[in-house]
DNA sequence: ATCAGGAATGTAACCGGTTACATTATAAAG
DNA sequence: CTTTATAATGTAACCGGTTACATTCCTGAT
């Protein structure tokens, strides 16, 4: 039923290693005869059947990508930058949802090995050793996306969160604050760690000593009741939180406790999550471009995969802020 | 480097013809020597090389998803469904992005079938002839999701407009409005149109008769400013949108102009996105629960690849109001 | 005219599984 | 103790491409 390279062998009267050269388009064929095989193909609609091509080249121009939540626009936008980068190189994407479980991740990448994927990019929030390992042994070459605290050499792609961070403080003080509040959630990531830094650096870089006090670390209520607590000539003008779906979740506890946002406190996130642009939001925030990501770490992966690098790659991208209403800055309209 | 399945047979003593029945586990072994292979399969790592099995079942375990736009929750949470149910019964998916163009989705059909998948979830908006063709000539086996106009008998899977449509009128009319007007953009889709119908067939079944004053079939622009140029007796005291997306535009453009929401006019979407969750938003809508759309995309697909069932499935599953602030009911808090 | 060497094409093994068919072992029946 | 049916295992062809190696065909040099 289906059509073969040998039926298309037969019908031209060349044979099947000319007609698998035209559709390589190897150029140890005549442009005659890729003319004449060329034409049997659309006659006869064939279509090389990839699996049997990838069973011959170990091959399967076929990538893994493991994120945590499928769902989350965060990761969806980054797909659909790899997504697109992979299609424009004849490669596609099996997606597979970690659900933030790195047990169901280590399953996942053997999974993609029995599919013989050419490589993974990874998303995973926690990259531990055991993950690590796994890629290794089985000897699948991968990029992760987001910053990465290992030992290891490891190729990955990952907004610049420290410059993002400065940036994003910078702004503040511009906007006459000095008293800028920390807030992220009791989960201690690499991740938060970065931005913290970030923080620390540029207020250090203003002359601002940094009140431990402003920094809140405890989970999202208790840091909620913390603030409410402190005297208002303590209280920071100003919070740059995490990310962005912690300061919606600020916000919106905030609000509820009568806080107005910026008049009363001025708050910047993290990501430019979609929501964050929303008109009654307006989240002023840091964009770090998941798009863009999804397709350097396409880039990256490929790179690897054709053996065009042999060192490790690590790439960092610029952040930009994204100026909206929270932070109290006056809008140019 | 790898394992094969011959790696095994040697180790093992047995033929490779045993060894694939134990990986398969076939009833045709001996418990005892499925034990035996069991442990040189694990001693060796070994891993079946699902590109050479689909070689020769012809089967690839993997099914094909096109969807307009990754990026979108809304697509999003359906991919995640499908996923997850896929992940269960040993599927995975290809994931590809049609950006709402037919011709690219045409494409995306070819190189599916050129992986040889199993079967195709469709998540076109605009399901035509040509598509339609191109999957059935090539014998693909497919669900649509979402509604379809289509003269053949199609598998698909897709929320009760109607019906979602009707709850959301009634919830309204129960609030006490009696002027309701629908707005939609100026894009005539099927989609459109159902719930447009499901709108006036609310109205009638509680004796209000339908104006057409009220229903906005412009662009939003155009929309807005007949709403605003209106007499304040005719103006509708209710709106309901074609979509969340839309509703989030008309309720931002409203408040621009002064409009109050709920107060002045209540506004009802559809489709229940995560931003219309958000606090800030409050936006009562219909949930059509695409989470779920996506497991039973991918389950009906699979009763199809398995030739369970003959005949087309038409599932159409009950959608659910949620309420929320801006249709202006009470909270129960 | 003869030959070397490169270009174009062909032959057939191979990738790693599955499975129809063949064979052997095992047990029940005559 | 055969015969026969059945269960367990083995042999080898096959899925549909790729590609190393072999072959044929030209062209230009001697």
């Amino acid at each position: 039923m289906t059509v073969t390279i040998r039926d298309v062998s037969k019908k031209s009267g060349y044979s099947v290693a000319t007609v698998s050269r035209v559709i390589n388009d190897s150029d140890l064929v005549t442009e005659e005869t890729k003319k004449k095989v060329g034409q049997v193909i659309k006659d006869l609609g064939f279509v090389p059947n990839n699996t049997a091509r990838g069973l011959s080249t170990r091959k399967s121009n076929t990538i893994g990508m493991i994120v945590p939540n499928i769902s989350n626009p965060f990761f969806g936008e980054l797909i659909k930058g790899a997504e697109e980068a992979a299609g424009k190189n004849g490669f596609n994407i099996i997606i597979l949802n970690s659900s933030y479980n790195n047990e169901k991740t280590i399953k996942d990448i053997m999974i993609l090995k029995s599919r013989n994927v050419d490589g993974i990019i990874m998303s995973s929030v926690d990259f531990d050793e055991s993950i690590y390992n796994t890629l290794v042994e089985n000897g699948i070459p991968f990029v992760l996306t987001g910053p990465v605290l290992s030992n290891h050499k490891i190729n990955y792609v990952s907004v610049d969160n420290l410059e993002g961070a400065k940036k994003a403080i910078k702004h503040l003080i511009e906007l006459g604050h000095e008293r800028i509040g920390y807030m992220s959630g009791d989960y201690a990531s690499y991740l938060n760690k970065l931005r913290l830094q970030g923080y620390r650096e540029a207020l250090e870089a203003n002359n601002i000593k940094i009140d431990k006090e402003l920094v809140f670390k405890e989970n999202i209520e208790k840091n909620i009741d913390k603030f409410m607590k402190m005297k208002s000539e303590d209280k920071p003008t100003a919070i740059f939180t995490f990310n962005d779906y912690m300061a919606l979740d600020y916000m919106e506890k905030l609000e509820e406790k009568g806080i107005k946002i910026p008049e009363d406190v001025a708050v910047v996130g993290f990501d430019n999550i979609k929501m964050a642009s929303y008109y009654s939001i307006g989240l002023t925030t840091v964009d770090n471009r998941q798009e863009e990501f999804g397709e350097k770490s396409f880039e990256l992966l490929q790179d690897i995969i054709k053996g065009k690098t042999e060192e490790t790659h690590q790439i960092i991208t610029k952040p930009k802020l994204i100026i909206r209403k929270t932070c109290g800055a006056k809008s140019k309209k």
